[in-house]
DNA sequence: TTACTAATCCCTT
DNA sequence: AAGGGATTAGTAA
């Protein structure tokens, strides 16, 4: 043996020193390290030739380590006293396997080398790795004196022991992983399959291909290409933050899958709508929808200027305008790629954070498969934007009122994007095409465009204690019907306390699209009294086949002086308060090309019949400034002041309507 | 072949 | 110097 030698307590072995190369001839680290670059094999070849023997047998003098491979490669030189050794080491070439095994044949057969512990040795070192898997070397003497092994031996026995623990550790873990890996790669296997072989809506049997048009064919084809790009990007994500990222989530308890079809339309957007739809105009593209976004990290950030190829770790949180529906916080990896000369597409895929879910009635962590669009040149300059949304919710947690509209897809889903999106497109059409001048005498486009934009995505805001309520509630009137009710200036008076109990005048118009629902406009509420101006009330309505909106805010008149003459609308503190109209479920729609005119029979207005009934519903939203200190309490009775508010409100609409329960 | 184990080399602490 | 990671070598299944 290399080191001080062993007992060879093996059952023939008795005890007995088989092998001794005094320690302290062990040669400098140094001299050792070269030494390892020559394999056992080279050496064996090296010193089974007589003539590089007498060389090698001096360079290598006192090397425990050459004398072990010596040992075992010469056929059997084990046992050496320690005579053979420095007979060896002077030289006398006997290294040669042949002269070996004629000394060995002389010799009774010698035990080999191989050696193991004895079961009552290795169950003694066990129990005590059981309690101690780091013994000192106090304790390590201990045994050794025990179980007559060398102190040496059993630190070898612990640290081996160790390791093996360590490996089989992580073999454990390992096929854990694999396990993992294989259940995600079957899950992912079967929905593809799924998509694939897609299942007829209507009678649950698998859908003909003949029964699907042409369109949603080629939707069907999109969707997959998206799929694959969004495998493609989970494994980039994955590899970035150094764990698996499945693009398809595990189910979790009382959560449901849910899947929304596609929506797509020509866009006047351009290719520029790629950009608007990738980062940095996101937020402003959807504002009601979206609450709150933010990037949480930019993986990358794109090729050169563009944003091809961009990769970013998002936060957001998604709303319906209702306190019936909780925000949905989403936590998302967004990569942005060009497929294709005019093709751009968007994904985004939900990862799991650390970051603490605050789930509650008004706020939950949802998970957002994969989802994003598509967005393709067309030739007449319009862009075609496909979009795909899939998201996992709990559907217990959304009022009952809500749930058809969740599930139809025009809460969160495609069509409610898209519908926003083209409402946008349309406004943006129209600021473009009007040229901003310097020398206007009243409100310009371009001045308006800035205000409405702020007042919704982030207005000035009076300093002081706001206080906020909101309710929704049904109503068995068309949305249609309602929003053109609550737009009218003139029957402004049977619903609104501004309005001093006159009709209100509208000023100025601005229209942002082509259906007259989508506008700006200035009102007047008439005077309380001859001694006092009248109020202005700044006022935005917007429509789309999702639902519609009537939002305002009072102004202060010399505010709206310095805005109309050119100044920062960004100073003009506003509070707006309003109304968000959606259909009660699917099949009522409320898209500009429906007809404005409600030929549904409304026969009962006392029972409340849920889902496409052709009813609406309403979220009543007030902002009340209710203390110009900021530091101020709110009190029991500005609470109680802001739900009256409401409940007239709503009362007051009911009855003007005639549907009052 | 693979799995296991005793031991070694070499590096870090 | 001690401990640990990587590696080696002998052997069993």
């Amino acid at each position: 043996m290399s080191f001080g030698g062993f007992f060879d307590n093996s059952p023939n072995g008795g005890g007995r020193v088989v092998t001794d190369i005094p320690y302290s001839n062990m040669p400098a680290a140094g001299a050792l390290s070269q030494q390892r670059l020559v394999s056992p094999s080279l050496a064996k070849s090296m010193f089974s030739s007589p003539g590089l023997s007498l060389a090698l047998q001096t360079n290598m003098e006192g090397q425990g380590e050459m004398g072990r491979i010596g040992e075992n490669y010469d056929g059997g030189l084990v046992g050496r006293a320690k005579e053979d050794e420095y007979e060896s080491r002077s030289g006398s070439g006997d290294m040669d396997g042949g002269s070996g095994d004629d000394q060995d044949a002389e010799k009774p057969p010698r035990k080999k080398r191989y050696h193991r512990h004895t079961p009552q040795q290795i169950q003694e070192l066990e129990s005590l790795f059981k309690e101690c898997p780091h013994p000192d070397e106090k304790q390590r003497m201990e045994l050794s004196r025990r179980l007559s092994l060398e102190s040496r031996q059993v630190k070898f026995w612990f640290q081996n022991r160790r390791t093996q623990m360590k490996t089989q550790l992580e073999r454990h873990e390992n096929s854990i992983l694999r396990q993992e890996n294989d259940k995600l790669r079957a899950e992912n296997m079967s929905i593809r399959d799924a998509m694939r072989n897609p299942i007829c809506n209507n009678c649950g049997g698998p859908a003909m291909l003949g029964d699907v048009s042409l369109e949603e064919q080629h939707l069907r084809i999109e969707n997959a290409r998206l799929k694959d790009e969004l495998d493609r990007v989970c494994a980039l994500a994955g590899k970035f933050l150094g764990r698996p990222v499945s693009s398809l989530g595990n189910s979790m308890p009382h959560q449901m899958p849910h899947q929304i079809p596609n929506s797509s339309l020509e866009l006047g957007v351009g290719s520029n709508g790629f950009d608007a739809l990738s980062t940095s105009r996101w937020a402003e593209m959807f504002p009601c929808m979206i609450a709150r976004t933010s990037t949480a990290d930019v993986i990358s950030s794109g090729l050169g200027s563009t944003r091809n190829g961009a990769l970013q770790l998002m936060h957001a949180e998604l709303q319906v305008l209702s306190p019936l529906v909780p925000i949905r916080e989403v936590n998302f990896i967004r990569f942005c790629k060009q497929h294709a000369e005019g093709v751009w597409a968007v994904v985004d895929v939900s990862v799991d954070t650390n970051r603490e879910s605050q789930n509650s009635a008004s706020f939950v962590t949802c998970r957002r498969l994969p989802s994003g669009c598509v967005v393709q040149d067309m030739p007449n300059g319009y862009s075609k934007v496909t979009w795909v949304e899939h998201a996992e919710y709990d559907a217990n947690i959304i009022h009952r009122l809500y749930r058809p509209l969740i599930s139809s897809g025009m809460g969160f889903g495609a069509q409610r994007w898209i519908a926003t999106l083209e409402r946008q497109c349309e406004c943006l059409a129209i600021l473009m095409s009007t040229v901003p001048t310097n020398d206007h005498s009243a409100i310009e486009p371009a001045d308006v465009r800035v205000m409405t934009r702020k007042s919704i995505d982030d207005p000035g805001e009076p300093p002081g204690v706001v206080l906020s309520a909101a309710t929704s509630v049904w109503l068995p009137v068309s949305p249609q019907k309602l929003f053109d009710f609550l737009r009218d200036e003139r029957l402004r008076s049977e619903w609104d306390i501004l309005s001093n109990g006159g009709p209100m005048q509208e000023m100025t118009h601005i229209a942002k699209g082509r259906d007259q629902g989508n506008c700006v406009s200035l009102l007047r509420a008439s005077a309380m009294n001859a001694n006092q101006s009248s109020m202005l009330i700044l006022q935005e309505t917007c429509i789309d086949a999702a639902g519609s909106l009537v939002v305002y805010a009072p102004v202060d008149i010399p505010a709206m002086h310095v805005v109309m003459s050119g100044g920062d609308s960004a100073y003009v503190a506003l509070l707006p308060s309003g109304f968000a109209i959606v259909p009660d479920g699917p099949g009522s729609g409320t898209g500009p090309n429906e007809p404005t005119a409600d030929s549904k029979p409304n026969g009962t207005t006392t029972q409340i019949s849920v889902g496409g009934g052709g009813g609406s519903l309403l979220t009543v939203a007030f902002q009340i400034l209710v203390n110009s200190l900021p530091t101020a309490k709110l009190t029991v009775e500005s609470v109680e002041t802001v739900n009256n508010l409401i409940s007239c409100t709503v009362q007051k609409i009911k009855a003007a309507l005639h549907c009052e329960s």
